[in-house]
Order: C-alpha cells, then structure tokens, then sequence
DNA sequence: CTATAAAGCTAACTACAGTAGCCAATCGTG
DNA sequence: CACGATTGGCTACTGTAGTTAGCTTTATAG
C-alpha cells in the first residue's frame, strides 16, 4: 500500500476547504477521508477525533481572521481604521464561509491555543478603537459595539436574512458609517 | 400498552424545552422520546424526523420572539420603540437559548411558514422604525442595522464572547443608545 | 358492537464516529 | 548498506443516532 504522506495540516486544510464549501456542521470524516483518498481511521493518525479537528479550525481561523484585520489597519488610525477593519471582516467572512462559523465558537477554557486565539482577535478591535483616545469602561463597551455590529451583520447576511434585493453592500457601509459616528462622540453618549 | 396521549404541539415543546438545556445542535431523538417515556419511532407519528422538527422548532421560535417584540412596542415611537424592541430581543434570547439559536436557521423558501414567519420578525423591527420617518432605502438600511447590532451583541454574549468581567448590561444600553443616535441623524449620516 | 384509523411497539437497516490491532513503508543509526 | 524502531495506513469491529417496515393494540365513529 503507498503511502498518502498525509500530515494534521493537510487534513485540516481539507477540512477547512470542505467547510466553506458545505458549511461546518456538514464537515465529516467520511468526506474528508474520500477527498484525501484515503479510509476514515488513517485521519486518527493525524487528527484526535471530530471535535478536535474542529478546534484546530477554529484556532486557525481565529488567528487568520485576526491577521487579516491586523492587516488592513496597519498605519490608519480612528475612523479610517474602522472602514479597514469593517472591510477586512466583512470580505474576510464572505470568502470563507466555513471558517467564519468556526470563528464564532466558544473559546474552550481548557485550550491554551483557543483562548489565545480568541484574545488575539479582540485586541485587533480594541487596538483600532485606541485612536479615539478611550479608556476603561469607554474602550470596553466600544469594543463590544463594534464587534457585535460587524458580527451581527456578517452573520445575518451568511444567514441569508437580507432577503430584499436592496444592496447589502451599502446598507452595510451606512452601519459603519453610524458606528463611527457614534463612537467620534462615545464618552459623551448615552 | 397505555398509550401516552402524544400530539405533535407535545413533542416540539419537549424539544425546545431540551434545546434551551442544552443547545439546538444537541437535541436529539432518542433524549426526547426518553423524556417522554416512549421509544424513539413513535416520535414518528407526529414529526416527520430531525429535520422537520427543527423546521418547527424554528418557525415557532421566531414567531414567538416577533409576537415578544411586538408586544414590547404597543403605544411607543421612536427612540422609545428601538429601547423596548432591544430589551425585549435580547431579554428573550437570554430566557430562551435554544430557541434563539432556532430563530437564525435560513429561512427555507420552499416550506411557507417559515418564510412567514422570518418576515413577520422582520416587518416588527421595520415598523417600530415608523417614527422615524425613514421611506425606501434609508429604511431597508436602519432596519438591517438594528437586526444586524441587536443579532450580533445577543449571538456574541450567548457564545461567551464577552470575557471581561465588565457589566454586559451597561455595554448593551450603550450599543443601544448609539443607535438611536444615529437613527435620529440617519438621513444626513454617511 | 364492530370497523377503521391512529398510536405505539419491535426489529431491522444505514451512516458515521471511534477503537484495536495488523502489516508495510520509511527513517535513523551502527 | 542493513536492520531495527517508528510511523502511517489498513481491515475489522463496536456503539450510537436516525429512519423505515410492518405488527398490535387502543380509541373512536357509526
């Protein structure tokens, strides 16, 4: 029997593409196994079970989410940082379907790499928000406010729950366009 | 053998009863029909398998969300309407986990009570937008902000997004309260 | 009081996750 | 180069959940 030179990052690579493709909880060893072209028990060599395979995907789509909003901010600040973060999510998401419902996953308090994954994430966010000078309560619920609109929206769109067949794109930036608004005069709101 | 006196209305409140104990993607057959002293294929007499029952499940949750914010929003306007809509919405979702989950299923186009029943939810959200004064596009944009930032702070803080031993209420009336300030200001905003 | 429909059952099948243990390919070291 | 240890993939098997077929008994309508 030749060997399929198999290796966790190919199985999860394999994965990761299958999930985007047919969404994370239709994620199977039985698929994964027949597109590696290989039978379900040689992926253990690799891979510690299901739920395992799914906290390497979602400790590697944090991180990469995480990246690529890191990336989009670099050298902006204040409003234009959170156009470039709102983007860099936004895109992000829509190109990986899979991995972004992975993103949403608890972090499990018991996995170094999860919760580390999870706090890198959220201090991307925090880090853009540093140019409207906020501290304390102020910069938490900032935070808090950005992540849940961009969130809330991404998902409601993956979801399907803009039915009407106005532009999404817009309706989105006007969010943005609120949200910094809204945060140019925080300490004085509400 | 006595019979057990079940309808299909029995069955779905067992099930969502179950989904708010332990999650939707955990409730299964074979956990329900043990909780109603009876074996797994007589749950077949009154729902069609896993996924018809989810399809219940899902249309009675947002039916009942929707009927939770509507009934929040009777008498009031404007920046009145959004703080009852968002209290009752997130108030619901905390009482409810399970179903709220069901609420975000995509609606399925073919099964007609659903789609009624996801655009029901959403013309509650457009209508206590009324006072506002908003028509067309500016709308179809205020209404998906508010889903999207009342969907997204609810979805994080439900999946222990939120970490810091922050005050989460206080986060929420503030996300809040940025909302309606951009809503006042939607026409001229961005 | 009987005929029929409905409700629950047992038995069986399928699909998938996971485990045990075998055998062959590869690699490190003398 | 050779040979022993390690590793990777396999077959075979188990357990669990969803689903279907078809039987039996209960309830109900006429």
């Amino acid at each position: 029997m030749p060997r399929a030179g198999l290796t966790t990052a190919r199985v999860v690579e394999e994965a990761e593409s299958l999930a985007d493709a047919v969404g994370l909880s239709n994620v199977s060893l039985v698929v994964i196994a027949a597109r590696l072209d290989v039978r379900v028990p040689s992926l253990y060599k690799h891979v510690n079970g299901l739920d395992a395979l799914h906290s390497l995907i979602e400790v590697r789509a944090k991180s990469q989410l995480g990246e690529a909003m890191a990336r989009s901010a670099v050298g902006v600040a204040s409003a234009d940082a959170v156009d470039a973060l709102a983007l860099a999510y936004r895109a992000w998401a829509r190109k990986f379907p899979g991995r972004y419902e992975a993103t949403l996953a608890v972090p499990k308090p018991d996995d170094a790499a999860s919760v580390a994954a999870s706090e890198r994430t959220v201090q991307v966010v925090f880090d853009a928000l540093s140019g409207y000078g906020l501290e304390g309560d102020d910069a938490v619920d900032a935070t808090r406010a950005l992540r849940a609109a961009l969130h809330g929206f991404v998902a409601l769109e993956a979801a399907g729950g803009f039915a009407l067949p106005h532009d999404v794109e817009r309706s989105y930036l006007r969010l943005v366009g609120a949200l910094k608004h809204s945060l140019a005069h925080w300490k004085t709101l509400s």
